[in-house]
DNA sequence: CGGCTACTTGACTGTGGTCAATTGGTGTGG
DNA sequence: CCACACCAATTGACCACAGTCAAGTAGCCG
């Protein structure tokens, strides 16, 4: 670990300016964690004693509500960071995280990262890039519950995964989600019955078709247009 | 102008821990506007020119809708900061907003604002703190529109606001809406109709009575407890 | 007083959430 | 290898919250 470790922080968009013994001192002031799918990596009120990139694999941030709903805020992809916020805030972490899979996290210790902070001022610009993009999708998700109902938000998020798996998107390519329907419900924000019907309706439509986990577009300019704007 | 300035600085946050000749550094570099209600300060798109500090009067930083609809994201009051992310990201400011009342406001264009805080990595990490507490609100923005109905959020609003007035919440306490109820229920996120009935609803259960825009509090525990948690 | 905006109230509709039953798929253990 | 169990997904029936449209009232300012 300790060595592959500064090769993977080359590819991590807040460590990749960085000289290479930088990233053997990050690396050595942090850890390697390795989470089952599943594994609660912290929960909401936690105190907030690290924040993470991911190495490999995927996790969930999420909010749950009191009756067992869920409300997924991003689902992180390798070299994402989430929690930094956290480590500002007093309180403890304002929403939870689990990993979706197998997922090997890089752990970085709320005062290490202070001090990295402190140390460098084009670090704290990366933070604040990346802090600043987070606040961008909690407006955009924001904006998407206000506005949007179920089967834009749908369209939105096809999309989206279509553009994750970096291929142009256009009839006929096939895009997996990365886990249940049910995920990709509270994903959405909605409940999977809903989704179930919405995603048929759609595939009814002729837009998309539906076998299991893998969707294919069929009319790439029609899931646009459904989309909107 | 440039004399109060620095004074006022000491007040927010962001700044408060400075040497009161950084105070007039920060007001050389910056300049001290005027709005009149309703003015708009800048608009979702616009190139993200400066960042700002509320030092009189109030401010409405919300998304529109193609249809017409709004949804406040927060309601800033003298001492807050905002945009200080739309400086971090491309693609103009996120969202947009318009001052409630006559408003005067600090704007520190975007590269001294950068400059200062490669110049100061306390800085930074003010900054940092600050748009922690804007990601903050805007997960529990998405928490209240993703679990809680409308009387809920409304009964939070109320809390939040006598909270504002930093009154102890008991009965008897009146809180007075800052603007028209039009402007509440955007900032509920819910029809001008709906936040009518509800308010009317919670009026004839006895929480609360309702005269014009000053709302008196007869039952706080009540109110807590229709809060939730 | 007129005119504008804010607000209220009524009637209606639709989206989507919940409960419940069924089917389908997958992995484990006998 | 099959049977069972478990979880994911679908489908049906129902309902309620809240949004919309429309009309009317109240209040405010010039």
């Amino acid at each position: 670990m300790r060595l592959t470790t500064p090769r993977l922080l080359e590819r991590c968009p807040m460590f990749a300016k960085l000289a290479s013994d930088d990233h053997q001192r990050i690396a050595d002031v942090s850890e390697v964690r390795v989470f089952k799918r599943n594994e609660v990596i912290f929960q909401e009120g936690d105190p907030a004693r690290s924040f993470y990139i991911v190495l490999d694999g995927d996790v969930k941030v999420f909010k749950s509500s009191q009756q067992g709903k869920e409300q997924t805020l991003h689902r992180m992809t390798p070299f994402n960071t989430f929690a930094e916020a956290a480590v500002f805030l007093q309180g403890g972490y304002p929403a939870s995280a689990i990993a979706l899979h197998e997922t090997r996290l890089l752990e970085i210790p709320r005062d290490k990262f202070l001090d990295l902070i402190r140390s460098d001022p084009e670090m704290s610009l990366r933070v604040l890039a990346s802090m600043s993009v987070w606040l961008h999708r909690m407006v955009n998700l924001v904006e998407d519950l206000s506005f949007s109902e179920v089967p834009v938000r749908i369209a939105r998020h096809l999309i989206r995964l279509a553009a994750d798996g970096n291929v142009e998107m256009e009839d006929g390519v096939t895009v997996t989600l990365p886990t249940t329907k049910t995920e990709f419900a509270k994903l959405v924000g909605t409940a999977q019955e809903t989704l179930s019907r919405a995603l048929s309706k759609i595939g009814d439509e002729g837009v998309i078709s539906i076998k299991g986990r893998n969707i294919t577009i069929k009319n790439a300019a029609l899931l646009k247009e459904m989309a909107g704007k």
